[in-house]
DNA sequence: TTTCCTGCAAAGCATTTGCACTGTA
DNA sequence: TACAGTGCAAATGCTTTGCAGGAAA
């Protein structure tokens, strides 16, 4: 088994997540963190699936789909692309680059350009020393109509309760 | 058929590309561009084939599916999402926020963070009033040591031609 | 004992590919 | 005519789910 540190912050973090919800703390969830912790940034599934493996050749690929989705939801990891499946695309023709601004509750999306941003970038680009070729920004939030409709159901559940 | 205006800009602008990689204008093909340019942003090849199903019944998805490719190819239409197939996760937890810069030649990610960048959006979600959840920015470029690698075979070329 | 967790295998999706036939230049 | 394009169906790759057995509170 693991040579997991069950005192680290993220073990106890993630064990108060787990807690606070109902669910359990247990052997293949702890080598799941266990490989997530060893591995830099930006790991597939598949590439956890294999370290995992090494550290109890018994757990399943089902349960580290599982449980990378809940070290997600309990703010230890963090999905690099948007949780889509099908790839999106859109118009480019005469179409001037532009950002996206995304509701995750009702999924509008709002385009927009901003001249300051694109100029930052450029001084990014440059720091580094790489040639530009495209780049991609897109800020989720909360659109104004599903801010008001969360706030009429908290104040529903505010009088049952 | 298509009701497509074969003197569109876009038409004539897939065309010449198809026409310079060796590539024919074809009644499928011309079926996949008029769905793609009568829908509205983000679309996905699904979508794309629905509409393109209802013009010519007899279109086959794959063919949806290539032409789509070349949409892109050819700078009509544009992905949204980075063009990977598999998620990818990077650590979160006592992680701040940052952006990615990576090598579309060899794969290189460069994490940074710029705060006027992280001011912009705040302002940004302020201006269109919606509560920020999460963002995401993704510049791709060539990396120093690959705009090296592409100059030598660059010279390569030159010598041999 | 109830509830959650597990591995396995099968299913599910979006996408790609092999193939024999068809169409375009 | 030559070569590229096509639809179909099968294959693929990543991810999810159903299920029956197993473990923890």
């Amino acid at each position: 088994m693991a040579t997991l540190n069950t005192e680290s912050a993220e073990y106890e973090s993630f064990e108060a997540y787990l807690r606070e919800r109902g669910l359990k703390m247990t052997g293949p969830r702890e080598t799941v963190l266990e490989a997530f912790l060893s591995l830099e940034r930006h790991v597939t599934a598949e590439e956890l699936f294999e370290v995992a493996r090494r550290l109890d050749p018994a757990i399943g690929q089902a349960t580290v789909f599982r449980t990378i989705k809940l070290l997600a939801d309990s703010g230890l990891a963090r999905e690099t692309c948007r949780d889509e499946t099908a790839r999106r695309y859109e118009h480019a023709f005469h179409h001037d680059h532009h950002d996206h601004l995304l509701c995750v509750a009702c999924g509008r999306t709002i385009e927009f350009r901003d001249e300051a941003i694109e100029e930052i970038q450029r001084k990014v680009y440059a720091t580094w020393g790489f040639e530009a070729v495209s780049h991609q920004l897109e800020l989720r939030g909360l659109c104004p109509a599903c801010q008001k409709k969360r706030r009429a159901a908290q104040g529903r559940a505010a009088k049952t309760s």
